[in-house]
Order: C-alpha cells, then sequence, then structure tokens
DNA sequence: ACGCACGGGACACCCCGTTCCT
DNA sequence: AGGAACGGGGTGTCCCGTGCGT
C-alpha cells in the first residue's frame, strides 16, 4: 500500500467516528485534524470538501458493519434471524463505531443535507430488511414457519426494534433496553417457527 | 396575555418545529428570524441565549406531545397500551411537530452538548415506559394478563419498536414501518392479554 | 459619527499604512487586524474583500497626500514648483505615510493585478505633472521664464527625479539622495525662470 | 557544461523575468514550474528554497545588467555618462528583463523581508553611481568640467532621474517620460561639462 | 419592545512551500 | 526529475450575541 493511501485509510476510520458521534454538521475539521494527528492541508490533499470526506467514512462505517454482520448471513434458516438478533445485542458491550449505530445516527442526523449519505443508510437498512425477510419466506416455503407471518413485516419489525432499543439505550446510558428488546424478539420468533 | 408574552409563545412554537427539523447546532438564529417574521433583537429580548430558546422550544414540543397523549391516560386498563400504540400510529398521518418526533431526534441530536435537552427527552421517554409498565403491572395483578410477562420490559420494548419504526418511516419515507410495528404489539399484546 | 464609520476610517488609516509598508499582496489581513486591534469578522464588516479594503486605503493614502500638498498648490507663479519640491524634500524627516510614497509603491507592487489601484496611482502623477506644466506654461506666458522649455517634460523631470531619488533614499536609507535631487532641481529652475 | 547546470540556468533565466515581473513574494513555485516547464522536484533539486532561487535569479538579472552597462564603462571621459543616460533611455524599446529595472523592482519589492536581495540591489545603484562620480571628479580634475559642480550629488541625481523617469513610464505606460529625463540630464551635463 | 449594525470567533476551502519517495 | 504528500497560513463567509437607536 502507498503511503497515501495508508493516510487516507486512516482519515476516513478517525473520521468515521467522529462523524458518528457528533454528526456531519456537528463536526468540524478541526475536530478531524485533531482525531488524526493530521494538519488541513493533509486531510484536503485526500478529500475536495468535507461532504466527499463524510461520505467516505460513511461508507467505511457500513463496511465496518458490513463486517461485523457478515457471519450472520453465513447461518443457514432461521438461524440467521437468531444471529442478527444476536450481533446487534453485542452493540451494548462492543459498539462497532463509536457513536452507535451509524444507520440510526445518519437517518436522523441528516435531514435535507447530504442526501447521498442519508440514501446510503437507506440502502443498508433496506438491505438488512430484504435479507430478513427473505430469510423468514424461505423458511415459510420449507414450511418450518407459520405462513400466515408476512415476512417483511416481521423483518421490519425486528430491525425497528432493535434501533429503536439501540436509542433507548443510548438516552437513557442503560443496555437493558437492548437485552429486552432482543429477548422480546427471540421469543417471538420461537412461536412464530416451531409451527 | 401581553403582548409580549404572545410573541414570547410565537417564537417558541415556530423554533421548536425549527429545531426539530434542523437541530439545535443545524438551526442558524435567522432560520428562527425565517420562521418567525422577527429579527434578531426581537428574538434575543425573550431569550438571553440559543441555549435557553432551545430549552424553551423543547418544552414546547414536550408539550405538545403531552397534549397529544394525554386521552391516552384516560384509559382504563391495557386499553392504555392499546391507546399509545395508536397515537404513534397517528404520527404517519399526523405528526404532533414537523420534523418527527423530538424525544427520538433529541436522542440522536445532541451527543454531549446540550445536556438538558437531553434530560428532557430522557424523561419523556422514561415517563411513558414507568405509565405503560404500571398499567401492564395492574392489568396483571387484576389477572388480566399473563403473569410471567415483565412488564417492565414489555413497556421498554413498546417505546423501542414504536421509535424505531418510526425512524425507518422516516428513513424510507414510507407510513408502513409504522404500521407493522403497531399492528405487531397489538398482535403481541392480545395474547399477553387473554390469558 | 456613527460607530461604525469611525472603526471603518480606523481600519482605512491604518491599513493604509500596512499596505504601504508590505505591499497589498504581500500584507495579510492578520496583518490589518494586528494594526487596528479588530479581528477578521469586524473588518469584513465594513469591506466585502481585502481588494476593496486595499482600494479605500489607497484613496486614503492618495487623501493624506493631497492635504500634505494642498498648501503647494495655494502659491503664486513658480513657487508653486519651489514648494512642490520642497515638500517633497519634507517626505525625508516627516514622510506623510509609513511605506514612501504610495504612488511609487504602487507604481511598482501592483503590476497586473490591481488595476484599479494602478490607475489611482497613474491619476495622481499625472494630476502633479499637469499642475506644476499649468504653472510653469503660466509662467511662460507671463514671460517670466524661458519660452524654448517644455513645460510638460519638465514637470516630467521634476517628479521623476524626485520620485527616483526617493527610491534611492530608501534603498541606501540615506536622505541625502532626496536633498541632492531637491537642490539640482531647485538649481535648474533658477537658470530657467530668470531669464 | 553538464546536463544540470545547463538546467539550473534555465531555471535561473526564467525566474529572474518571473520574479522581476511578479515580484519574490507575488511570484508562486507553480509560476516557475510553468515558466521552466520543470515539476516542483526538478526545481528544489538545484535550489534548497525559494528564498535562495530568488537570490540567485536576482545575481542573474545583475549580470545581465553589467552585460548591457559594460559598454559603457569603456568609454571615454564624459562619454561614460552619455553612453550610461543613452542605455538607460534603451530600456524603453528594449528592456534589459521584463518587468523593468530589477533595481528599482527591489527596492520596492522588498521592504524588510529579504535584505539581502536588497543589499545586492543596493549594491548595483552604489556602483553606478560611484563610477559615475568617479568619471566626473575626472573630468573636473582634467579641467574639463565646472568645477563647483558635486560630482557624487550628480551621480545621484542622474541615477535618480532615470530610475524615476523608468517608474513614470511604467506607470502611465509612455516611454516619453525616460525620454524626456535623458534629454534633461543630456542637456544639463553639456552645461556642466563645456566650462 | 423591536430593528439594525457591529464586533468576535470559528470554519471551510484553497494555495503555497517543502520534503520524501519513486 | 516527477509527483504525491504534508504542514501552514490566508481568505472570505457565517453565525452568535451585544449594543445602540427607534
Amino acid at each position: 500500500m502507498r503511503k497515501g493511501e495508508s493516510t487516507r485509510a486512516l482519515i476516513v476510520a478517525r473520521a468515521a467516528e467522529v462523524f458518528n458521534v457528533q454528526g456531519v454538521g456537528g463536526a468540524a475539521i478541526s475536530d478531524i485534524m485533531a482525531a488524526t494527528g493530521l494538519k488541513k492541508g493533509g486531510i484536503y490533499n485526500h478529500f475536495a470538501s468535507k461532504e466527499e470526506l463524510a461520505l467516505a467514512s460513511f461508507e467505511h462505517a457500513t463496511a465496518v458493519l458490513a463486517r461485523r454482520f457478515a457471519p450472520v448471513w453465513e447461518e443457514q434458516g432461521v438461524n440467521v434471524v437468531r444471529a442478527f438478533i444476536e450481533t446487534f445485542r453485542g452493540y451494548a458491550q462492543r459498539p462497532p463505531l463509536a457513536g452507535g449505530c451509524p444507520v440510526l445516527n445518519a437517518a436522523i442526523d441528516s435531514d435535507d443535507t447530504n442526501p447521498a449519505l442519508r440514501a446510503r443508510a437507506h440502502a443498508v437498512a433496506e438491505e438488512w430488511q430484504e435479507r430478513l425477510a427473505a430469510v423468514l419466506r424461505g423458511s415459510q416455503e420449507r414450511g418450518e414457519s407459520r405462513p400466515e407471518i408476512d415476512a417483511v413485516a416481521l423483518a421490519s419489525v425486528i430491525v425497528a426494534s432493535l434501533e429503536g432499543a439501540l436509542m433507548l439505550t443510548k438516552l437513557s446510558d442503560d443496555p437493558q433496553h437492548l437485552q429486552w428488546a432482543a429477548d422480546h424478539l427471540l421469543d417471538y420468533l420461537e412461536r412464530a417457527v416451531c409451527c
């Protein structure tokens, strides 16, 4: 790897956390400077603007998320859903990124500004739901799950519950909300699966 | 009401929406000026600082929320929970405030800055959960609900699911997520209640 | 005078010296900040850009020059020329502006950039020459000076000699060059006048 | 001449013009790059810093001047002075260096910065005056010139007049000023010489 | 009570000089 | 010798909060 690329990777990695904690609008380049140890010139050598850096940083954040969730999609059948829930539960002890779930943050943080960033967050959330829905539908087709359940709806509920619990956990600084949500979803899943 | 007070009320009402949409840090006084038609002097006559205005605005936002939820707490027994869920479902068509749920926004928007604002949002979320938990516990004590359910946990799950669904709705601009979450919770509730 | 106007006048007065010493391109806004005690916002409140400030500053510089030279034009006949030379000679002890003659500086400093500034400097130099030439021509018409002398040329020589001597004085830090030039011109004038 | 030396000579020659036109502070390395066709690394291979390049460039500029003035000092007696004036007059049609007289430019351009450059310019101006003064003194000693004239002062006046006229010519883009100054000096010289 | 101008401060982006690596 | 990379400074803009005038 060339010198510049490793520097660029460093910037992106640090900036991803800074942006995730402070928001894109709330973070100044000086914060990125402090986090990376580089000066302004060194940062603007790799990115034309703050927005470009923000986009690359979010891309990095989603890549970190993807790496965390990679084992989830390796599971078989409904175990995918269980692994997804457990992985989310792990956010409490071992967050993939400082500042919480980047999807949640990006959804709220960027209102109208940064439509690109918002689109990326949307894409990640959609991918999660689609994958979960596909697994649930497959389970139904194999007769392992109750057919009257709306797979798409359940996938949405799973993601929503976990993200919402993450928010409550962040707000109250109490990881219990995440545990409750995970337990609730697993419990609900048991009844939906067994037939 | 004196002249000044009505002006103050106007400022707070408009500022609440502006802050809810753009965030406290992202909103400039000039935005408040545009929203109220007043000039800077007119605003700073009523509030010492932007932060003070933000606090008063959030107070206003919670008051609006409280008014919206007032009928909920008038219900009897578990109907309180059902009414709570339905009220949340109504967010999609008729949001109490432009920009979405102020609790959700405040939870994400204010990371470390504005600890007072964060505390207020936390208090609202806690109040919701405590009231729902109390209702559920009362229902259990009266033998109307299954005793093995953790009332506090369920209250947390309800709030988390709805707030999370609100986030997904905002992210995808699709109110369906909220519907799914509400349906799911009502469905779950039915099974918990009937015995 | 309103508050802002006095501030503006202060900025212009200080900036005129800074620009005259360091040149427009060589002077940073931070130098103006240090010279005025104001911060950047306070300066840019009064001027849209550095160039606009530079123009206003040069306008101030020419006004200072005009005030210094005002008594010169009050003189009668060829005494105007003598007074002009003596006033220039006074530059050595009491420069009208720190950094030397703004006309000389502007002529060299602004090569292609700042054509407006260059035009102003040109106008001042032209005015001097025209006034001197008019005086000399009047003297010739009254028969007080030798008619074979080219008034326009002599006016040019006077200004050129004094500005050039000013340059040598600046370069060698020796006011003698200015004295020599003044003495030479006065001596030459004597022979041209008496007939 | 080795390859590197010819490159160095090319850089110096081009840079001398760039610096003479834009000033040392006003010229960027990128301007030198554009003028030479070299890249930054190619330039910094030969010069440790911009200032060192500026100094070498000014040295080159003075060498060009010296070559132009070499025939002047070959003349006999007061003809040296006449040749000096005529050579200066030739500046208008055939400037030795783009951007005007480097002595004049250096005197104004470098205020405090680049004291070395200033010293070089001073040395050139002094050398001119001393040589002219020596010639004039020699003429007086030989009884060819009026003894009451201050040779040193006249030398200063000659240089000052010509440099000042050069400035006016540059400012007004009219070579006439230079002609007038030359004519005036020659005319004055005639009267000083004849006895 | 409200408008406006003013000043302080921070920030994004740009450009330049210099060094290092190739 | 080329070119990327980095440090530093500079410009213009925005915003917050204050004070004066109305």
